[in-house]
DNA sequence: AGGGCATTTCGGCATTCAACGACATTCTTC
DNA sequence: GAAGAATGTCGTTGAATGCCGAAATGCCCT
């Protein structure tokens, strides 16, 4: 049988592909989303590769259930041959209730990261307040749609389990979202006192 | 613009559907559960009756997304002129996290009801303890599905927002839900000092 | 019992899907 | 920059969908 988990988050999936305008796009994105190459997915299905191409290239507007069905069951089962992390990713952020456009990825680690090594591995630079820190987790944001999606209250939320975390800010135009992610909430954040360094 | 519960409600409906082994059947679970007629949905959709029938029947086993998507909206459509009231039933259940095969109903009042009023409303038989008593809510839950899929401390959580309610529990073979529900929750029962009173 | 309604069954037809495989195109990787 | 692999485009085929309307069935009512 399969995790009640599992099950939502395929729901969820075939919900918002089969409601899509474009159910081809939807299920691209949902590949993509998962990290599956195209000839990987057909492999699991079975089918030569061209048909995901087709699909995913609109040349069938309206697929039946079963393929939506089909094609949602073998990205969860990639997934979940590879360890299931992204489920767990996906299944995190559904079940605090966020919209997975909103939020791309949440994690806790369950010890302390300096924040030195965690700069190194996504290769950023530093630019004001201090190195010497440990953070528990990272919470990555497109900013745009936390801007038009959350309200004031949701963006709390952003903080996950630890609130000692770094915020990543994609899509970032004129700066205004993280401003507001820092000061709406009432959580005290690391360039509280020198906002006005930032470039 | 819908509001994003609809579209949440949307989501889950087309999953289900979707995912289902026979869509069809999951559609005619949908439309009763918001108690609509087979000529009425049909009538929204522009189709003929029969259409409608096509589906739930099986006759098409593997409808395009793009049925679905219009029959589910339809169904949406039809509750919302009819002032929404399945939609807040489920958006409610949703929102809690609940499998609306457990739950099958849930509402608080916003002011008392007394209980005899109740009791008459729904035409059952008083067998226990006081009768002059108000409730602000009641719940209607699937006795065998709760057992199943609850654990413990989830049960708790059918007593939604006030603890003086109605339970009713539907699909009672043994009783041995009902005894679970009241047993495993610290909540005070009308029937606590005499359960063993019970038929 | 029988008229009136809602629903289901079913034959039919145009359209589209499901899937393949051949071919063109775009990455990789050396 | 060229060989090879992975993707994307497209023509093609049988099968199924999408939808209708006529006829059959079921259901309520007085």
């Amino acid at each position: 049988m399969k995790s009640a988990l599992r099950t939502r988050l395929a729901e969820k999936m075939a919900g918002e592909i089969t409601l899509s305008a474009s159910p081809g796009e939807a299920m691209k994105k949902w590949r993509l989303a998962f990290n599956i190459a195209p000839g990987v997915l057909a492999d699991e299905l079975n089918f030569s590769p061209s048909v995901i191409s087709d699909y995913e290239g609109g040349r069938r507007k309206n697929p039946g259930t079963a393929v939506v069905g089909k094609i949602v069951d073998s990205i969860l089962s990639i997934d979940e041959a590879n360890g299931g992390r992204h489920i767990r990713k996906f299944a995190k952020i559904l079940y605090n209730d966020f919209d997975p456009d909103v939020i791309y990825d949440m994690h806790d680690y369950n010890m302390p990261v300096p924040l030195t090594r965690f700069c190194s591995a996504i290769a950023c630079t530093h630019l004001v307040g201090p190195v010497d820190q440990q953070i528990y987790g990272y919470t990555v944001v497109n900013s745009e749609n936390a801007i038009l999606q959350l309200s004031a209250n949701e963006f709390n939320r952003i903080y996950g389990w630890s609130t000692e975390r770094a915020l990543i800010f994609t899509n970032v135009s004129t700066g205004k979202s993280p401003m507001i992610a820092i000061r709406v909430t009432p959580i005290q954040t690391a360039l509280r006192d020198s906002p006005g360094n930032l470039p």
